[in-house]
DNA sequence: TTAGGGTTAG
């Protein structure tokens, strides 16, 4: 910067005639704005100085602004700015990064007016401004808009693949990013290691095991470079497929590990459980000179809480803050879950009211499931109506609360809750669990007939059941929310989704292989039971990672020691 | 002067 501060003054105090002095503050501007080296202040400055900027200029402006570190809408007003003046026309240039702007902020709107004028302008045909707009789509979530518009590209090329693959994975459409992986192929493009971050990232997110470890193969025998970003992503892969060990043999081979492939390898650790070699990573890290962010802090936290260390999660709350680290509300999240895990939820009630940011629904979902867990009716029902301020309508709420009544046999209490669930029209989202078979992920919800094979499902959940009764277990029925015979509660349990999934794992393969199933909600407590007694009673390793972590099943018993 | 990538509370 200092250099461009000289060639500016140089500029100023030599005798030139006008139109250099413009050309060269553009350079200057082109310069500034970017982030590597930049200032962005100092090209703003600069740029409002200048009567009529070109277009170099004004591209500059627009993408230094959209680089910021706090991003905002100021490239789109830029943008506005520039066509209401009539001069200069934009180009490619500008219409890429305007659309990168977009995609920044998630600015749909604007974003489509862009496109509109794509359109009119006639460079929808640049490959620059092609992908721009479906990376633009994609990272608005409107997968069906970025589909269309990479449909209708004539000559993809590996950016335009990639930026596809990389919607679907990130939304965890991981069928349609992985059979779109299979069709760049076969369309004759050559997947690069940009690529192949994303087709891990859409196997971590669905937890495909063996289409990871194809993949994985597949990388390895196309000598694509396993740099440090894919590194990364394989270890966030094998971690959140249940794979835990592969992820350490990854990231021990790396030779360069930076804040994110570290905070990767504690957060895959806490959510198996594994606290102690958490926190022992977490040493390593600081002993590497690696500095921790708060994405590091929140697998710290959530290890101690997984596993119950109460003083050793206060000990590094209090380390976390001389790191000049502000607790963000995922790490007050974590401390308050940590609290009330421990059972210590006046603690965490009083810490929720001392936080100086304004509490969030996860944080009072979070202390209302302290409260369940606790049977603190008192509390419970502050805390639910604050909930409930915040979010009325949200039906998750609604049913943590009336299961908070059902644990504590408050029956008429509990139907209040449903009938107004039922008057204010809210449902409840089903659970739903998937499991990968043959390189394809099957799922399932609760209740679910769909499948080509319900019959042949119906048929290993009947044996299951045998087997249960057998063992004598007894169903923990007050996690079902209906308030009805019991004997429907205990069919309403069997139609949990990861017993459809796990039922399907039995069906389709053999021992020795694991199940592995992801559920998008947590485990129940009966389901959680009767898959300890499965993995026993059929011999069968279970591997389930519901919303908050693992559940490693193995002979009747469970790698969180019932402890979740 | 242009487009695609890795960690994140319940």
């Amino acid at each position: 910067m200092r250099v461009l501060h000289q060639i500016h003054a140089r500029l100023l105090t030599h005798a030139m005639p006008i139109s250099s002095i413009s050309f060269g503050l553009c350079k200057i501007i082109g310069f500034c704005a970017l982030s590597t080296y930049g200032d962005i202040d100092y090209a703003r400055k600069l740029f409002s100085q200048i009567q009529s900027p070109n277009i170099f200029s004004w591209n500059s402006m627009i993408r230094g602004c959209s680089q910021s570190q706090t991003p905002s809408k100021e490239p789109v007003i830029l943008f506005r700015k520039m066509v209401r003046r009539g001069y200069p026309n934009p180009n490619t240039f500008t219409m890429a990064f305007v659309l990168k702007a977009c995609s920044i902020v998630s600015a749909l709107e604007e974003g489509q007016q862009v496109h509109a004028s794509v359109l009119k302008s006639g460079f929808g045909s640049s490959p620059f401004v092609e992908t721009a707009l479906v990376n633009f789509y994609a990272k608005c979530e409107d997968i069906v808009r970025a589909s269309k518009v990479f449909d209708e590209i004539t000559d993809r090329n590996l950016v335009a693949w990639s930026t596809m693959i990389s919607g679907y994975a990130r939304i965890g459409l991981v069928n349609e990013a992985l059979g779109l992986f299979r069709d760049m192929q076969k369309a004759g493009v050559v997947p690069d290691e940009v690529t192949m971050v994303s087709v891990i990232s859409a196997c971590a997110a669905s937890g495909a095991l063996d289409t990871g470890k194809w993949v994985h193969a597949y990388i390895n025998k196309q000598l694509i470079e396993t740099d440090l970003e894919l590194s990364t992503a394989l270890v966030n892969m094998y971690a959140k497929c249940g794979c835990i060990e592969r992820a350490k043999e990854v990231f021990d081979a790396m030779p360069v590990k930076d804040t994110k492939a570290w905070s990767s390898m504690i957060v895959g650790l806490a959510i198996h459980g594994l606290a102690e070699d958490a926190l022992e990573e977490f040493f390593r890290m600081e002993e590497a000179k690696v500095k921790p962010n708060h994405v590091t802090f929140i697998g710290v936290l959530s290890a101690c809480a997984h596993s119950g260390l109460v003083s050793e999660g206060r000990r590094y709350w209090s380390s976390m803050l001389e790191f000049g680290i502000v607790p963000s509300m995922e790490l007050y999240g974590c401390m308050v879950d940590l609290l009330c895990r421990a059972s210590l939820v006046e603690d965490a009630y009083t810490l929720v009211e001392t936080m100086p940011i304004s509490p969030n629904p996860v944080i009072w979902r979070t202390l209302l499931v302290g409260c369940k867990k606790n049977k603190n009716l008192d509390k419970s029902e502050i805390v639910a109506q604050r909930l409930l301020e915040l979010e009325p309508h949200n039906a998750e709420n609604y049913i943590l609360l009336s299961n908070l009544y059902a644990s504590m046999s408050q029956w008429e209490k509990m139907s209040q809750v449903r009938k107004k669930m039922k008057d204010m029209g809210i449902k409840a989202v089903p659970g739903c669990s998937s499991i990968e078979v043959d390189g394809l992920v099957h799922e399932f919800v609760m209740g679910d007939w769909s499948h080509p094979e319900a019959m042949d499902i119906r048929e290993i959940l009947r044996d299951i059941s045998k087997r249960v009764h057998a063992v004598g277990h007894q169903p923990g029925i007050s996690d079902v929310l209906h308030n009805v015979v019991d004997e429907e509660k205990e069919n309403a349990l069997c139609e949990h989704s990861e017993r459809l999934a796990i039922a399907y794992g039995l069906l389709k393969t053999k021992t020795p292989k694991a199940i592995r199933i992801v559920k998008n909600l947590r485990v129940c407590g009966d389901c959680h039971e009767v898959t300890k007694i499965i993995s026993a009673e059929y011999r069968r390793e279970i591997i389930v990672r519901d919303r908050v972590r693992f559940h490693k099943f193995v002979n009747g018993s469970c790698s969180c020691r019932d402890f979740w």
